[in-house]
RNA sequence: GGCCCUAUCGUCUAACGGUUAGGACGGAGCCUUCUCAAGGCUUAAAUCAGGGUUCGAUUCCCUGUAGGGUCACCA
């Protein structure tokens, strides 16, 4: 064929056995970037012929995943296109057609042995350590196929085979790789190696993008293209997702999460997408920060990287940390309400004031969303909503380890803070400053921040006494000079 | 083991055969500072090894080494 614009179709094609996890994701942005990218078409195509191994609810999960990053597909198991659905389960009728087709031509037959002589061919090959290969006991004549024999291709021609990769470049493998493979098995469902050819030549698939692990099987694939008479897709291997130290491929195993623990543990599915995008391509410039439509934009197959990459958490998280940088005020603080435990939304303190004051420090003091909810179950938030029981000991400046010496402070910072413009944390510093000045910033400062926040760590008492306002500024000063005048 | 693939800072990666081998995360240091953050600046850190080809190899070729993948009625 040569259309000169033939329309770009990938797919993702997962099977329905469990969680999706970063290194499928990954699988399915790339072939999501590239559609998008070249104005085509991205499908879903959930790959179910191993009834064994299939878990309950997965397909559900995956989409949800999916939905989650903002990976849309045209057609998927919710939206069957004219081919038919994008369940491999409801194809067979696809699959039987074909392989008649294949029996018709002579380049397919029912296996005539057990699965018990099959495993001791096997064994009988292995123990003379040469490769087995179920060719070699091809019978001379082939049975009539009634579909309770597993179907098994007739290797059109045994030889070497060259192809070309997106990524690797041209890459070739021996006859040693050929074998009538499985076609049908003998529950009627179609092996993975014969239904993914099918239902791509039936969806017009033109570029197939899959794990590198399959570059092994290419032969098989191609001998099955081949036996059919169909052309090529065009093949792009992706390299691996390695684990951490980079010991081995990233799998659920080792500990690869579910991608959805992720948005648990509070990452924006804009960070997620914008970072596996970046494992295994790079654009080419110095820019690292993405948005979905820039991906989908720079998105190119040439710069797909050969070698497997490692998943770094630490990175992860600073990208998270920008991207949750660039989001609106509005969306950032309904992720922010979001994240606050419910135990503080009932209190009267608990304004909207005081929350809009808040979002600028919990945004300079935030990397992922949880950090938010953790801070307040460690109270470093809480003297927002909440009055501070000062311990003396804290209150105690270092440089001056008198805590009597702070209770004049005190009163005079409430003093000055008394008539102060409480409009921005600026305001009420330069209420202050004069002062703090003149008698040591640190003796001033120090005493007058834990008294508000009755913390050793937080932001800056003029931020502070901005969120939370004059009347609880004064209260709470009030409060730690009592204390300290009933100290012995 | 056979076959296949890969190899640049700790990690993600850049570099038409000619660069002081660049950037980012993380690290270290400094600045800012009442604390913790955030931010700014600076800095350490890499071409797996050995042979070729070439005036010149990170880059091309070979060998070795290391790592990975795959050899199912799993995908």
């Amino acid at each position: 064929m040569n259309s000169i614009e033939k329309k770009v179709v990938t797919r993702f094609a997962p099977s329905p056995t469990g969680f999706l996890h970063i290194g499928g994701v990954r699988t399915a942005i790339f072939s999501y970037l590239y559609a998008k990218k070249m104005g085509g078409t991205f499908i879903l195509r959930i790959e179910d012929t191993d009834k064994e191994r299939e878990v309950a609810g997965s397909i559900e999960h995956i989409m949800e995943s999916l939905r989650w990053l903002n990976i849309e597909w045209d057609y998927g198991p919710d939206k069957p296109g004219t081919f038919g659905s994008c369940i491999q389960s409801e194809r067979l009728a696809s699959y039987k057609k074909y392989a008649l087709q294949l029996i018709d031509k002579g380049l397919a037959y029912p296996d005539p042995y057990t699965k018990e002589e099959v495993e001791k061919f096997r064994q009988d090959a292995e123990a003379q350590k040469k490769p087995f290969l179920f060719r070699n006991y091809r019978p001379e004549t082939f049975d009539e196929w009634d579909g309770s024999k597993p179907l098994r291709l007739k290797v059109p021609e045994v030889k070497r085979y060259v192809w070309e990769d997106a990524v690797r470049g041209q890459l070739e493998a021996g006859e040693e790789m050929l074998d009538d493979i499985v076609l049908i098995k003998s529950d009627g469902y179609p092996t993975y190696n014969f239904a993914h050819i099918i239902d791509d030549l039936e969806m017009g698939v033109t570029h197939i993008m899959r794990a590198d692990e399959f570059i092994a099987s290419q032969p098989k694939f191609l001998s099955i293209y081949d036996a059919l008479e169909i052309p090529y897709p065009v093949f792009v291997s992706l390299p691996p997702i390695l684990r951490d130290d980079r010991t081995k491929k990233l799998g659920k195993r080792d500990g690869a999460k579910d991608i959805l623990d992720y948005r648990t543990e509070g990452y924006l599915p804009e960070a997620m997408f914008n970072f596996l995008t970046l494992i295994g391509w790079n654009p080419g410039t110095e820019k690292e920060v993405f948005t979905k439509d820039e991906l989908i934009n720079e998105f190119d197959l040439h710069r797909i990287q050969k070698s497997g990459g490692a998943f770094n958490e630490e990175k992860l998280k600073w990208l998270n940390k920008e991207h949750l940088n660039s989001l609106s005020a509005s969306k950032y603080k309904e992720l922010v309400l979001k994240a606050i435990p419910a135990k503080y939304t009932g209190l009267p303190s608990f304004t909207e004031d005081r929350l809009e004051k808040l979002m600028p420090v919990i945004r300079e003091r935030t990397h992922i969303m949880a950090d938010v909810t953790t801070a307040f179950e460690v109270c470093e938030y809480d003297f927002v909503f909440t009055d501070p029981d000062v311990s003396l000991d804290i209150l105690r400046f270092k440089k001056d380890p008198d805590v009597h010496s702070a209770a004049p402070r005190l009163q005079h910072l409430a003093l000055l803070l008394e008539t102060a413009d409480f409009s921005s944390p600026d305001t009420i510093k330069s209420a202050v400053w004069d002062y703090a000045e003149q008698e040591g910033r640190g003796e001033v400062l120090w005493p007058m921040r834990v008294a508000l926040t009755g913390l050793e760590r937080s932001p800056d008492p003029f931020t502070v006494a901005y969120i939370i306002g004059q009347t609880d500024t004064l209260r709470r000063l009030q409060a730690a000079y009592d204390k300290i005048g009933h100290a012995k």
